[in-house]
DNA sequence: CGGAGCTGTGAAAATCCTGTTAACGCAGGG
DNA sequence: CCCTGCGTTAACAGGATTTTCACAGCTCCG
């Protein structure tokens, strides 16, 4: 059910050879990595809303067990991973009952050690009730995931299953142009076939949706031959007021339209 | 911080010296440990509530990987520790990814073997906290967990464990919806199988329950697509008077079934 | 200016999902 | 051994949702 989805991972060491080594891995994975050489407070970790911490508290010289103590202590819900050379099992084992989740000991395989943050961030993830956002806010629009809905200014779009997941994924990708393949894959969770449409049926009734609730906004724009993008924009004209006419529909639609159509974004 | 609560373990190895050395430890810690020689049923291990399993998979022979494959998935809330003789960086990425915890090399110190499983445990034990004392009352409801029962002004729903379990969780996670995976991971402790229906079913022997002894109101929701929400709502209706009909049931019926799909969100 | 290739639309057709029932198997108590 | 309560499964019907199609409207590019 859960693709190996995007980890936050910080390391906190000077070993630079392990390092660059680990980087480049965990970009090829598609990780967001941070790195750090120093004690970094406690407070910075949390703004960075991590998955895992990999680090060697013998490059902290003597105050990396009272780190150690601290980071744990203050934040009980992220993975901890000390990687480091040689220890004893009394080290090991202090540093686990401190709160350490993993320890790891140098010369160790990059790939190991991933697995081993993975491993890790999973036990987390599962734990937490997987709210890991707040709601999502772009224009007028509010992207739930506890709820499975977007609301604008308190109303549900109503949305299923999979335009709800539709959304989300643009949204969460806001101004960057996401390809039909790249989009079908992660919503559908399988290859396009050659030809599908889905896609595009998916976006107008999103579009349909959004415009009904937010007519003022256009969130969902078209890139010829390339896919789509999400990017909250107000639209210049002001709302017409049409308070007692009987059908505005035609006038709405076709305003839209020409605002769909912003090709040369970017 | 966590003072070291017993932990329910189980053990599934064959290396007899390593096995009573660590049992010796275990049982002075005040854990709880069984242990067991072969491959176990995952359906038994569900049963033993437990915290941990540590296990050598290299004892099992050639199903190794795939019962360790098996449990790990049905079981996603259960900590999982290899421990085993000489290994690969493959391997040991293997078994991690697969949904392993933690991966230790024999021969090792079983302070640190139990140093490990209580970093696994102490993560499980994380995200279901809390000693919720007081009754959960919500609508007409309150749900009692010391009773394991919930009431409408005193008289009792009749429910069945499974029944109450269920309630309780959608209540405690109220105005959430929740998947049906994620309800059955939580209620019956393993991998819901494809196509399974027990949720369903529950639901509507609850909300059957629920209407006859607070009929006035709606509490269990469905999101097509996505699963059930818990959320008291007074229904609009009043009561429809209906003195001398012999069989209201019909009509009743009919309403709630109406009131049921309020699939909006809000 | 015109054709080829894409995208927007609307609606029909095919699937999927949930509500409901009822049969089945199991285990505990008489 | 039979009865009863409980949980699991299977099956069906009615809707809701997704796919698929056929066309019309747009863009791009020569």
């Amino acid at each position: 059910m859960n693709a190996p989805q995007s980890i936050r991972l910080a390391v906190i060491d000077t070993d630079s050879g392990f390092v660059t080594v680990l980087a480049k891995r965990a970009e090829a994975a598609g990780w967001q990595l941070r790195q750090a050489a120093g004690a970094v407070p406690p407070e910075e970790l949390v703004a960075m809303k991590l998955n895992a911490l990999l680090i060697d508290p013998a490059r902290l010289g003597e105050e990396g067990w009272s780190y150690l103590e601290r980071v744990c202590g203050m934040l009980p819900d992220l993975g901890v991973i000390v990687c480091t050379g040689r220890s004893t099992v009394a080290q090991r084992v202090r540093g686990l009952r401190l709160g350490a989740d993993d320890w790891i000991t140098k010369p160790c395989h990059p790939e190991e050690a991933m697995a081993r943050v993975e491993a890790v961030s999973r036990r987390r993830r599962r734990g937490r009730n997987e709210v890991d956002a707040g709601p999502l806010v772009a224009g007028e629009l509010e992207i739930r995931s506890d709820q499975f809905q977007a609301f604008v200014s308190g109303d549900s779009l109503d949305l299923t299953r999979r335009e709800f997941e539709l959304l989300r994924l643009l949204a969460e990708a806001r101004g960057q142009v996401l390809e039909r393949e790249t989009i079908y894959q992660r919503v559908w969770g399988y290859a396009m076939a050659h030809g599908d449409r889905s896609v595009d049926v998916f976006v107008r009734k999103l579009r349909q949706k959004l415009e009904k609730r937010s007519p003022s906004w256009s969130y969902i724009h078209t890139h010829f031959g390339v896919g789509y993008r999400f990017d909250p924009e107000a639209v210049g004209e002001v709302v017409i007021e049409v308070p007692d006419a009987p059908d505005p529909s035609m006038s709405v639609e076709a305003e839209s339209r020409a605002v769909h159509n912003s090709f040369t974004a970017s």
